[in-house]
DNA sequence: CTCTCCCGCCACCCG
DNA sequence: CGGGTGGCGGGAGAG
């Protein structure tokens, strides 16, 4: 054998190529997409382990193969050569591209392969003319090494909201190794995210990974600092001038803006406190780009820019070159910050068309009160609406949009109070942003504070100690964004403050919400069929929310709780990775959810294939949005144990009754337990449904209570009461197939607001009555009431949507230990009913029109295993192309998660536990 | 063809 | 000075 082997490795090419991959693992792991860590990778066979790129590479010959040769010896001691090796040796010299493919498959892996054994699953696949085959069609493309998956992964390595006593260190050595890609892509994504103030430099090769907690006051500080730049302004004359002339000179361009002076320290990186940081070097231009692109958003009235006039604007700020190459440097930037961006579900692509033709644009999905007001918004929104469908906005749209925001002045910020919030306030003190409400988050300062809390963990600790708990703070409103006052303007227009959309969250969905919805009153579901045309997967399936207060970003990020990563653990890597991916319901998430549909086939099949406990893990996943409370203790280590959770609530989901009917409710807890808080899952959506969590890891495949829920601030006239709004459904959507269920009123769940914070609520729109009427069997119309646990007095009101769900469908088991939820609910007894029950029936979304429908049909029936996806693959997917397609083939085979698309709000129990 | 953007050379700068 | 950082742009995949 061992001869053969040696023959077989030099047809392939044994200098070479290989050799450079075992250096490469061994010291050099910095050469890019290198997968460095072998021991993590489960099967050594050789191919899969190939250093960079084949793809270039199978131009080369062996020998004029220009990368520096490497020891032999290495790799083969390493690598042991087994039959099975041998033959994949032999098929990927004869075919190059197979081999090319063997390689960046396994390079693209690394977190499937932490955890998966895909061992045998890959060799098997080699051989054979069928995985030839598959090599072929599957062939890993270049979006697989995008720097948007690529950030996708690294995302899903950590909580989007970590409790504020965890500090998560970031190394990017670890990092880069565990994503098997070079460091200097790291540092992409890092300085991406740390424009957005996500990440903070702790030191060489150390980050500090905040979240998104701050993302709004980020986001504002960067859209007053737009406004001063009079980005906005710029663009539109950047934007007026090409419809003129077709060309534009830089020279000319407004000089109203002096963007520069100002632009070079947007946000003041300059951590003080942080040691080693090299931040005050000229070089932080992709983050100072970062920052400036956002902020082009942020000022935009359309919310979108294209990338020639963002460029335009970038390269003035901070240089007078107007030559082309600089023209073009300037955009392969803003691509990458762009992927990045995606990524945080915070732009979406798109393209406006113009006389020549499209061009290239984003759009912000993000948070979009941040940029204007609400009234305004609504108007470009309900503009382009029509455009939405395509996602190709006319010129004249923006145009007409950047007109009208020039004219109206929709600073939120009083000027008054804006001259003393400067974001360059030269050091930042901590304290300054815990100030009041409005307190100005100081940009450079989150990382001075994030060290100060490391080192001094006490309140942390105390935390920590249960598990449970969370620092109300987060939950609060109020805490985490204090700057966030939840003012009347929030409350003015509920609906336009923040909007959800899950998974894809497309503006357009956003928009059209907003167009559509004003009234609160108004299901999405009527909505949907008015738009449906847009996008069907987002109004009908996927839950809206809307969410005025601060509070919401909670609800949008994914919260996953789970506990992050440990501070130089590796846990993370495995864990985390899963769990987080899992747990994403972050924006982040959510854009991936969208994007995932593109997810190269291969991963889908390993989603197939990942064995179910797997799965389990990465179950976290929620849908779209979740709310959560950070309930889960400090420590990492959580994720895996629900009971810590399980603490805060008294009962843990498995004891709690369940009541099965209540799909959504069953969502929720099931995975509460992980997380410590509860997500609402949605899968109606079809693009969801890739996403879709495995939340079913609970098996639960669930059902599919599709959740589209209305969070309304209160209005003026219900003080302190918050509201939830069953938005998606319809009850058709809901109500089984056969029967068909009188449309209820609008199910809505009527919550203290004070209580919120505290409490843990759970609505689910599906909710059947206690009783667990047969499949198909009419809704109840009245709304369940529950009364949380714990919450002895606690004032909250769930009330079912009116369609009532399939009791089969409904519930999540409690069955995996992990999603069993902490919570302590005392529902009505159906709750827990089976995991399985479910799936097959789940009719839920029978009736839905539009994109629902795939779902429904999805051959699967849910079964446990089904349902669950990996999150954490479908994450990876690089947006773009595939997805429909993609799309599909997940949603037929998610169709049972779709079908549960649920929505959980998880309030957290506050100091309850 | 254009759009994207991966890849990695190599300069900069910190420690 | 070594090594971490990251600017930069060639060149190739994708559409």
């Amino acid at each position: 054998m061992e001869v053969n082997c040696l023959t077989l490795k030099d047809l392939i090419n044994p200098r070479q190529p290989r050799l450079d991959f075992a250096t490469e693992d061994g010291e050099n792991a910095q050469k890019e997409n290198i997968f460095v860590d072998r021991s993590r990778m489960a099967p050594k066979t050789p191919i899969k382990n190939e250093p960079i790129d084949l793809s270039k590479q199978k131009i080369f010959t062996p020998e004029r193969n220009p990368i520096t040769p490497v020891k032999l010896v290495d790799r083969q001691q390493t690598e042991p050569w087994t039959p099975t090796a041998n033959l994949k040796m032999l098929i990927s010299a004869a075919s190059p591209d197979i081999r090319d493919w063997e390689k960046k498959k396994g390079l693209f892996r690394p977190i499937e392969n932490k955890d998966e054994v895909f061992t045998d699953s890959l060799q098997l696949r080699v051989v054979g003319d069928v995985a030839v085959e598959k090599f072929e069609k599957r062939r890993p493309s270049r979006k697989q090494k995008s720097l948007g998956l690529l950030c996708q992964k690294f995302l899903a390595r950590y909580p989007s909201y970590p409790l504020s006593a965890e500090k998560t260190t970031i190394s990017l050595d670890e990092v880069a190794v565990s994503l098997g890609v070079e460091r200097r892509r790291i540092y992409d994504i890092v300085n991406v995210l740390e424009s957005l103030q996500l990440v903070s430099r702790l030191a060489k090769n150390q980050y500090g990974w905040h979240g998104r907690h701050s993302l709004p006051r980020t986001l504002r500080n960067l859209q007053r600092l737009g406004e001063e730049q009079k980005y906005e302004e710029q663009m539109a004359s950047l934007q007026q001038r090409e419809l003129d002339l077709m060309d534009y000179k830089f020279g000319e361009r407004k000089k109203d803006g002096c963007a520069d002076p100002h632009d070079q320290q947007l946000l003041d990186f300059s951590e003080p406190d942080c040691p080693s940081s090299s931040v005050n070097r000229k070089d932080k231009s992709l983050r100072i780009m970062s920052q400036k692109f956002v902020m082009l958003f942020l000022v935009s009235k359309t919310k979108i820019v294209t990338l020639d006039v963002a460029a335009k604007i970038l390269i003035e700020g901070s240089q007078n070159v107007l030559d082309h190459s600089k023209f073009k440097t300037k955009v392969r930037r803003l691509y990458d910050i762009a992927n990045v961006l995606t990524s945080l579900a915070l732009i979406k692509k798109v393209h406006v068309t113009e006389e020549r033709g499209r061009k290239p644009a984003f759009k912000w999905i993000g948070p979009v009160d941040f940029a204007s007001s609400d009234e305004e918004l609504v108007d470009v929104a309900a503009s382009v609406l029509p455009e939405l469908k395509s996602e190709t906005y006319s010129k004249v749209h923006v145009c007409a949009a950047q007109k009208l925001a020039r004219r109206g002045s929709f600073n939120r910020v009083p000027a008054s109070e804006r001259s003393h919030r400067k974001v360059n306030s030269g050091p930042s003190s901590p304290s300054r942003e815990e100030q009041g409400p409005d307190g100005f988050l100081e940009i450079g300062s989150l990382a001075a504070i994030y060290q100060q809390q490391i080192e001094d963990k006490p309140q942390g600790k105390a935390l920590d100690g249960e598990g449970v708990t969370l620092p109300s703070s987060s939950l609060d409103p109020a805490a985490p964004f204090p700057v966030h006052p939840v003012d009347s303007e929030y409350c003015v227009n509920p609906l336009v403050h923040q909007v959800f959309s899950v998974p894809q969250t497309d503006l357009q969905a956003f928009s059209t919400q907003n167009g559509l919805n004003r009234q609160v009153g108004v299901s999405l579901a009527s909505a949907a069929s008015d738009v449906e045309s847009l996008k069907p997967g987002l109004l009908a399936g996927q839950p809206l929310l809307y969410v005025p207060s601060t509070s919401l970003f909670m609800l949008c990020g994914s919260l996953q709780e789970g506990p992050p990563p440990e501070p130089g653990s590796e846990r993370d890597s495995r864990g985390s990775e899963a769990s987080a991916a899992a747990l994403w319901s972050t924006p982040a998430a959510q854009k991936r959810l969208g994007e995932e549909r593109q997810l190269p086939e291969e991963e889908e099949e390993e989603e197939e294939e990942e064995p179910a406990a797997k799965r389990q893990s990465r179950g976290y996943e929620d849908g779209p949005l979740s709310l959560v409370m950070p309930t889960k203790s400090a420590d990492s280590s959580d994720v895996a144990s629900p009971k810590m959770r399980g603490n805060r609530a008294s009962v843990s989901l498995e004891d709690m009754p369940l009541n099965s009917h209540l799909p959504a409710a069953r969502g929720v807890w099931g995975k509460a337990p992980a997380h410590g808080f509860v997500s609402s899952e949605w899968r109606s959506l079809p693009r969801n449904t890739e996403i879709e969590k495995p939340l079913q890891e609970n098996e639960g495949t669930t059902e599919p209570s599709l959740l589209q829920c209305l969070y309304v601030q209160p209005p003026a006239g219900l003080n302190g009461l918050n509201v939830l709004l069953p938005g998606s459904q319809t009850p058709h959507a809901m109500r089984p197939p056969s029967g068909q269920l009188p449309p209820l009123g609008v199910p809505c769940m009527v919550l203290p607001s004070s209580t919120l914070g505290p409490f843990p609520v759970l609505y689910s729109p599906t909710m059947a009555g206690p009783v667990s009427p047969a499949p198909g069997s009419v809704p109840n119309t009245g709304p369940g009431c529950f009364r949380l646990p714990g919450l002895g007095s606690t004032p909250h009101l769930l009330i079912g949507p009116a369609a009532l769900v399939n009791p089969n469908s409904s519930t999540l088991p409690p069955a995996d230990p992990q999603l069993q939820g902490p919570h302590s609910l005392n529902q009505s007894p159906v709750m827990s009913r089976p995991h399985n029950a479910t799936q097959p029936t789940s009719p839920v979304y029978e009736g839905h029109p539009g994109s629902v429908v795939k779902l429904q049909q999805s051959p699967t029936p849910g079964t446990p295993k089904s349902t669950r996806h990996t999150h954490c693959e479908t994450f990876f997917k690089t947006p773009g192309s595939l997805g429909d397609r993609v799309l599909r083939r997940r949603q037929s085979k998610q169709s049972q998660n779709a079908s549960s698309a649920q929505r959980r709000l998880e309030i957290p129990s506050g100091g309850a536990h």
